[in-house]
DNA sequence: ATACATACC
DNA sequence: CACTGGTATGTAT
């Protein structure tokens, strides 16, 4: 076990990887540091009156518990590995991965045994298991194999929601009603909601010919916590009832809860926090170290009084869009330009395919050192078009690239998410409709709101336009806008190599 | 509002 | 040799 941290950290020793992160680790030590020091300067009587004050709220937790619903957590057990060891039977009985060289998306718990594990880059992999067989990602057929899971799913619960492809939530306890209406013997709710999510994973397997895990309790935040703990091919039943949920989460270590990360974690392990109860005990300095958010969010955990909801939220919808993509990293900006023009091209695409446009348009970007920057602008109106997108980040770009460090990743993105004209979706009344009068077919500048004679000209003028060179011009409001013409970016010489593109998830396995 | 950080899969 | 991509949200200014 030892063993495997040594070859992790051989394998990666010195590359700009491990001294960036090496260099984050220490930002976070040194917060660590503060926080402790802050927190010797607090009497007992400011603790004490802390956690009257944190008291408050977990009555008031208490007050809004609900135990009334079975809320299930469905995981599939390595799924994308497991889809292709189905697949492939000359994989079943061999260390194997999905992902690539630099990244590995799953793997299979023979790879497991050896430390391979998702989100590691494939030649670390390699190291730890000379024999690890990697498997590129076939997203259609993980597809094809969720979509069968969810129609097995969607039989227990009509409205249930998916997190990604092989995890979703289920309220099964109308479900559970209606069998409790019919014959059932002498089983109990309990019995009987244990006994459909039995049923529900044999169907999975029948469908699939995969696994899947279960948790079941009385909401999303323990069920997640329950799946995990018989996995693979098992379930696990939290009672609802409050005692049975404070001793289940007592000794569960706090890094189990999603939504607490490596960073929290680490911060709560200063405190001796390494356990849900223990957050409830140190309630005091969670109250005077912490956000309230955080505060919030840490009593639900010590607690498990969370809303039993399972994300089917009406009202909510989309935040941003965005794509990205890494590169052998370049200082050139002619490459870089023409993979921005590309980016807000795919981008551009993505919006008009989900009927939307964005106000707020972002770029991203990585240093070979690994270090992310990000530069945003905040147009006039919205916009999904790829001249729009290119001019709000190119002069961006340009300020970026003459600081002379080289870049391996670029990324655009759209918030401020507004529905396009006459599609569904978050909606936001224009002016036009406001007035009831339809719009002119138009090229109008997202930034000034003037009009364009053409596409072409329209991509030239909001660039000058970003850049302030239109404003105190000749340009009158309202008049058409002139300007020279961009060439249209043809494909970027940029290597795409070592990293081709995985649109990688990770599957299954959290902390080991 | 912007930038950066954290978290999830 | 080599360490992703997409989205949401929290924290700080």
């Amino acid at each position: 076990m030892i063993q495997i941290f040594q070859i992790i950290e051989e394998a990666s020793r010195g590359s700009k990887f491990y001294n960036h992160k090496k260099q984050r680790q220490e930002k976070i030590d040194e917060r660590i540091r503060r926080m402790l020091e802050l927190k010797d300067s607090f009497t007992p009587e400011q603790i004490t009156r802390a956690e009257a004050q944190m008291d408050a709220l977990t009555a008031q937790l208490e007050q809004s518990r609900d135990l009334s619903r079975f809320i299930v957590h469905v995981d599939m057990d390595a799924f994308y590995a497991a889809v292709e060891m189905r697949d492939r039977p000359e994989l079943r009985d061999v260390p194997m991965a999905v992902g690539s060289n630099s990244m590995l998306s799953t793997s299979n718990y023979a790879a497991r045994k050896f430390g391979v594990r998702a989100a590691m880059p494939g030649f670390i992999g390699r190291k730890l298991c000379p024999q690890l067989v990697i498997v590129p990602c076939d997203f259609e057929k993980y597809r094809a194999a969720s979509q069968l899971v969810q129609q097995v799913m969607a039989r227990y619960d009509p409205d249930f929601s998916m997190v990604s492809l092989d995890e979703g939530y289920l309220d099964i306890t109308d479900r559970v009603a209606t069998e409790m209406d019919g014959d059932t013997g002498d089983q109990t709710e309990d019995e009987v909601a244990q006994r459909l999510v039995g049923e529900m994973r044999a169907e999975i397997c029948r469908l699939t010919r995969l696994t899947a895990s279960a948790g079941i309790a009385a909401n999303g935040m323990l069920a997640k916590i329950c799946s995990d703990q018989n996995k693979p091919d098992g379930q696990f039943f939290l009672p609802r009832e409050r005692p049975a949920v404070l001793d289940f989460l007592r000794e569960l270590p706090v890094r189990k809860v999603s939504g607490i990360g490596n960073v929290l974690s680490q911060q709560l392990a200063a405190l001796e926090v390494t356990r849900c109860g223990e957050l409830l005990e140190r309630r005091g300095l969670v109250r005077l170290l912490f956000s309230e958010c955080t505060q919030l969010s840490l009593m639900r955990a010590g607690l498990g009084a969370d809303p039993p909801g399972v994300g089917r939220d009406e009202d909510s919808h989309q935040k941003s869009v965005s794509t990205e993509t890494t590169f052998a990293a370049t200082a050139d900006s002619a490459q870089l330009s023409e993979l921005l023009g590309e980016l807000c091209q795919q981008l551009s695409e993505d919006l008009r395919r989900k009927g939307l446009r964005g106000r707020t348009v972002t770029l991203k970007l990585k240093t070979s050192s690994f270090v992310v920057r990000s530069r945003a602008t905040t147009l006039a109106e919205p916009t999904s078009t790829a001249a729009a997108l290119l001019a709000a980040t190119r002069p961006a770009l340009a300020r970026e690239l003459s600081a002379g460090e080289p870049l391996r990743l670029l990324g655009v993105r759209a918030s401020a998410l507004v529905a396009a004209e006459g599609a569904a979706g978050p909606r936001q009344a224009t002016l036009t409709e406001m007035t009831g009068r339809a719009a002119a077919p138009r090229h109008e500048c997202p930034v000034c709101g003037r009009t364009a004679g053409s596409l072409a000209e329209l991509s030239a003028h909001v660039e000058r336009c970003l850049d302030g060179e239109a404003g105190g011009g000749g340009e009158q409001n309202g008049g058409p806008v002139g300007g020279q013409k961009r060439p249209p970016a043809p494909h970027s010489g940029l290597p795409r190599t070592k990293h081709k593109r995985i649109d990688s998830f990770f599957t299954a396995v959290k902390r080991s």
